[in-house]
DNA sequence: TGTTAGCACTCCCTACATGTGAGTGCTAAT
DNA sequence: ATTAGCACTCACATGTAGGGAGTGCTAACA
């Protein structure tokens, strides 16, 4: 539906805007190589692009901007994929240099160089933990009255929570306790804990041990793992140097959503495999209505996904950061699957 | 060397700047009820105050505001400690209201409740870990390749590093292994961890575990648990708020540092205990020229130290916070002792 | 001798006018 | 169809004026 011409004009905005957060003009666009007609038909055009919803005006008489409609055609037809230079790859690389064993650390690594490479805002969702299944439960006393509990998951992920023991129970006890947990519980899927716990074992308990009551619970309390992954930021002041955030507001409402954990999670966490792209309000959230987010999910083996995401004004680069989530999501899932990829 | 009336002037100044954030000029201080002078007198006394020292003006005909110097000495000499109100008595007491064992979660609850308390940032530093002694050493292997080391220390600290088994080594050897080590390492406070592993235990590894080399390193990585503490902020974006901080570059500086851990650690860690102040430049910061910290350290026990701050502008309520620190840190402290303490 | 009223002066801030540059839409000529 | 030309618009920078809140200084006062 849009000419040949239209389409060249139309790309050619989006770039030069990306590039320099000028509003561009006819005139300015006529003396681009590319374009070999006058300012005076690209004023046509554009009048055209404009009531088509592609582009819009931020006054009367100011040049052109691409709208979030815009940028939508742009990334869903225009977007050729860029080649990395040699400096990204490298500094890509270097996340996986050093032998890292720690998922955490993998992944904060990931963020952080993603955040520096585009000087945007990059988050980093960890694995889901609700597929992991219970490896191992081990009960460390540290003195007469607190003990920890330590839940290890098939997937190497390690938990720990302290609780009181009960006066009446002694080494004895706490090691049938945790027999009896190990025999019941490992290999259950973590969801599902909770749940096993108050049905089979509670019954198992009430027969072994004295004051069963106080301690199931205790342990029911520890085996609460977290539903929420945990993020990981890099580069949260980065979004202060993007000119369009000149204003104070904008600034504040934007960092303090990222300071506010939960709304990024949900931001994040509904994506389908592979790459997503939010812009603007699509995001369906007022802080973010100038940002887009670009996100990736990545995986360790076939299951477990992660995702892995990018921040920034809707004025993003889009080809650029899309390569990188592409480059460093298949680097972490081969990397992670490799490392953790259970037997 | 301050008449009364000097003093009397300077604290209204003091107190008045710090509650509008405006230069104060002296005929807006005449009205106030409690001086009884004019504002020529007063013009005049300030005139003093300023050759000492103690205000500044932002231009040449502008009302006065403390300078650093000033809020030194109101700081050490006119701080009345305040009394807290119900209402913040009562959301500090919330932290605790609910059971939670976790040192963590304790701390990263603190953190927040004096950041929405204070409309400051807060910033509290983990309890120092290298005091800790190992409890135990504790290895899951999760499939052929690969085991997670669980370490865990008198205190109930919780650190977990993943590692390669050696194909060499089976079940009856990795039991053998946790033996030696725990036999040997149990005790040890944290720092000597390293040292112990390469002299003592490195002598009995040779002797009972084939392939010894390898596993000697990989266990020694896992010993080290990290020696910085774990950093914990409230209201990063508060800061945003404070008329000081209208200007971008300010505020980028400002949280590029704060974003930047190692600074902050820097700045904090270095306290002694009880309430430290560190006003504007003595914080030797150029990110924190317009900013006053304030720390106090809670302490688990008799020995294990902590830090909580709070960081905010130089024109702080010294006063509330302070108590506000002494309030929360008197109560982690006891509430840390009992939980924590070891036997 | 300490205090105060009065006065000239300074500087910031805001509002308003004005000019410029980069843009636009429209129209008529190519 | 394309383009040159023109009148128009708007943001932005610059300049100017007035008001407000402050100052320092001096002279009068208790």
């Amino acid at each position: 539906m849009l000419t040949d011409r239209q389409l060249l004009i139309f790309q050619v905005i989006v770039d030069d805007f990306i590039q320099s957060a000028q509003p561009v003009g006819s005139r300015s666009l006529s003396k681009k190589d590319k374009i070999a007609f006058s300012s005076a038909t690209i004023r046509n055009e554009m009048a055209d692009l404009e009531e088509l919803g592609f582009i819009e005006k931020t006054h009367t008489s100011s040049g052109r901007i691409p709208s979030e409609r815009g940028y939508r055609y742009y990334v869903d037809h225009l977007l050729s994929p860029q080649q990395l230079n040699h400096h990204d790859v490298h500094k890509l690389k270097s996340v996986f240099a050093e032998r890292i064993f720690e998922l955490e650390k993998i992944v904060q690594k990931s963020a952080k160089i993603l955040s520096e490479l585009t000087n945007y805002t990059s988050i980093v969702l960890g694995p889901a933990v609700k597929e992991n299944k219970l490896k191992k439960i081990q009960i460390v006393p540290l003195n007469n009255q607190t003990a920890i509990a330590i839940i290890i998951t098939d997937s190497g992920l390690v938990e720990n929570r302290m609780f009181q023991i009960p006066e009446s129970m002694d080494a004895n006890e706490l090691e049938k306790l945790v027999n009896i947990l190990n025999d019941r519980l490992s290999g259950v899927p973590i969801e599902s804990l909770n749940d096993k716990m108050y049905k089979e074992v509670a019954i198992l308990l009430r027969q072994h041990i004295n004051n069963y009551d106080y301690i199931l619970h205790s342990i029911a309390d520890s085996l609460k793992i977290p539903v929420h992954e945990k993020l990981f930021f890099g580069g949260k002041s980065n979004m202060l140097s993007q000119p369009e955030f000149h204003d104070l507001d904008k600034i504040k409402s934007l960092m303090e959503m990222i300071e506010q954990e939960d709304s990024i999670y949900d931001l994040i966490r509904k994506n389908k495999t592979g790459i997503n792209i939010k812009i603007g309000k699509e995001n369906n959230n007022s802080a973010m209505e100038n940002c887009s987010l670009i996100t990736a999910t990545y995986s360790i083996g076939t299951e477990q996904l992660g995702t892995i995401a990018i921040l920034g004004p809707t004025r993003m680069e889009y080809s650029r950061v899309i390569s990188l989530l592409n480059y460093i999501s298949s680097d972490l899932s081969s990397v992670l699957t490799k490392l953790y990829q259970r037997n």
